[in-house]
DNA sequence: CTGATATGACCTTTGGGTAAGTTACCACGC
DNA sequence: GCGTGGTAACTTACCCAAAGGTCATATCAG
């Protein structure tokens, strides 16, 4: 029998596999982990579904792997911020400003690790945890910040503002996610004007 | 052969419709629509698949009598507290209030409305638009008189502090159900001194 | 007996996962 | 230059379990 198309594109594995996982992230991304299908993904990457298999393994191997890339990415950078020496709203705006220019080509990044859909056992959980704790710690450090300049240190509340805290990143990800035109620069002045009409413009 | 439990329960459709409807709000709204099955929520209700395909059609029918309830609900109480006279930050307090008391029992309701797993075509789609617009219209309507204080009128800053206000509720509504100890008074009063944190206690 | 409540057994589709083979290419001996 | 064998890249065709959905039938109150 004829096979017209086996074996004969030969691109190296490590393009392919960084081909599959910009692909990959952005469909379990979007749609979440148990709304996207491998052969999708296979489909939009224009390869069959075993070579994504026999590369990755399994569907939690890839969405691991997407994982690993992403939260490193996500992790390193605002740990980079948390160094610096910004303050209370302050440094939400810098790490606003950092997940801004680091997401530009690729916001959806950010909703791999907060994926309702995503197994909450086994390796992927281990590994959203990991992960989301990383950044779940720099956020209730800074929130910590800020609410301990307010006078309060009440660990409920530290963490219901933390979960609110990630919940506007969030929603500012994904509306960054609908207005594609958006460059990080425009997200960002978006958000200080934000900030100004909430406050009355004493930031900064 | 004997079967000895068919149709021995005798239970009202009306009462067993709205166990499952109970049951199907709280298992969608916990894991979302597309990792949620019909034989878990029938297991749970402790009755079997065809009883629900009889009431309901078919899953996405279940679906959308959950949204149908739940989107009634929660559209009739934002709509009465947007009757009322509250402006700006405190318009959003009374709402959040609102919702608290509401949803005291259940807050993955809020979660059925904002569920990316969902359908995007079809009946569900429609029905999921007709009340998130219902209940976006009525942010929308708060937030633009909030910006209108500031002397902001930019419709997409207006857009994007709607969807931010909304995820803040979101995130609430996550952090309530991680927490469900929490009465809607102690939530309302923790909302408060969070919005005290951040401003420095000016409200009310 | 009729209609409402209810079920076990089945059908069908979807999608994760696999077996086995095909094609291209490169290194190597001659 | 040229067979040749190994290997990386890649595919078709399939398996199987899970889950959406259906059908014929059972129980029982009135």
């Amino acid at each position: 029998m004829v096979r017209p198309n086996a074996g004969t594109k030969g691109v190296p594995r490590l393009d392919r596999e960084t081909q599959i996982l910009d692909i990959a992230s952005q469909q379990f991304g979007t749609h979440g982990f148990a709304a996207t299908s491998v052969a999708a993904i296979a489909d939009q990457a224009g390869i069959s579904k075993p070579l994504i298999y026999n590369y990755f393994g399994s569907k939690e191997g890839l969405y691991e792997a997407c994982l690993d890339r992403g939260g490193a990415l996500l992790a390193d950078e605002i740990e980079r911020i948390a160094r610096g020496d910004a303050v209370g709203i302050e440094r939400g705006m810098a790490t606003l400003a950092g997940m801004f220019t680091l997401l530009e080509p690729q916001p959806y990044l950010w909703r791999l690790f907060f994926d309702p859909t995503a197994p909450s056992t086994g390796p992927i959980a281990d590994s959203i945890a990991l992960y989301a704790e990383r950044i779940g710690k720099l956020a209730d450090e800074g929130v910590t910040e800020l609410m301990g300049l307010a006078g309060n240190d009440d660990p409920l509340d530290i963490s219901a503002m933390t979960a609110v805290w990630l919940g506007i990143v969030d929603s500012l990800m994904n509306w960054w996610m609908e207005h594609p035109d958006e460059s990080a620069e425009q997200m960002m002045q978006r958000c200080m004007r934000l900030l100004t009409a909430l406050f009355g413009g004493d930031t900064e």
